[in-house]
DNA sequence: GGTGAAACGTAGGCCGT
DNA sequence: ACGGCCTACGTTTCACC
């Protein structure tokens, strides 16, 4: 674990917003020479605060118009059960989060498809395929007001 | 909207994983030469099929060890009382996401704070101020198996 | 789509504070 | 321990084929 200061900070602001800006324009940003800058945005990345980079795509706009959140519960809560379902989601492509939360459902997913007939695939041939799920709710995302992940 | 073909494919699933790579590394993963991947990639952009880059950071090395989902019901589903809550979500530092959904809650946020203290200021101070919210779920993230936007 | 070259950015050694 | 300067090296980018 490492400290960071209030530099480093206005440092992951600025790669959190644009990940791919030149090490000399962050660095004329946050008021830090180059090798000052990218030695704090070295460091940030060692240490794993900086997790890595990732282009945000546009869903719409690559033929994935279909998004959703589903909630869904389990039969068992055994461990086996558990590690069976998320296996079974960390092969899924249409899923693109697996959260495992706490309350009346055990798993939050966020799946992307092409349309609602790919959905439909997904829903009854994966998620209903597997024994150990008892529960699912689903939540079409019709619009993401706000969305600082993508 | 542009077409896509399979070489810009190949050139998205790269930069969605790695979104910092080199523009010479990545037109060597793709098999072209680093001008053409350029083109493709300046393209894409364009196009907003690649929206923009993001560091991922890991929210519990920054201290905001909280995460949670929170589905949200409104009393009405009037246009303006939408707008409203959509304002304050824009407006709140905590929520990283929030999505308009269908089913029996209009919103699911995305909410990370410090702690619990820090998520119980959020949900007491913010949302339950809120005039136009009726419902409040929380589920709280125990872990992500599978988290491929970050 | 590829080539080449100029412009630009990166990254690390070095020194000062 | 941390910031700034310098510079060799690598990368980006664009006119041209």
């Amino acid at each position: 674990m490492m400290k960071i200061d209030q530099k480093d900070r206005q440092i992951l602001r600025v790669l959190a917003r644009e990940g791919r800006i030149s090490n000399l324009a962050l660095a004329e940003r946050v008021a830090l020479s180059p090798s000052a800058t990218l030695r704090r945005v070295q460091a940030l990345e060692a240490a794993g605060v900086i997790a890595g980079y990732r282009a945000m795509l546009d869903p719409a706009k690559m033929g994935q118009g279909f998004v959703a959140y589903l909630s869904v519960g389990l039969k068992t809560h055994t461990k086996s059960a558990q590690a069976a379902f998320e296996q079974a989601m960390a092969a899924a492509s249409e899923v693109r989060e697996c959260h495992n939360v706490t309350g009346n459902v055990e798993y939050l997913l966020r799946v992307e498809a092409a349309d609602l007939p790919a959905y439909k695939r997904f829903h009854t041939d994966i998620l209903g395929a597997l024994p150990q799920v008892s529960t699912i709710t689903t939540y079409v995302v019709i619009g993401s007001p706000k969305d600082e992940r993508k």
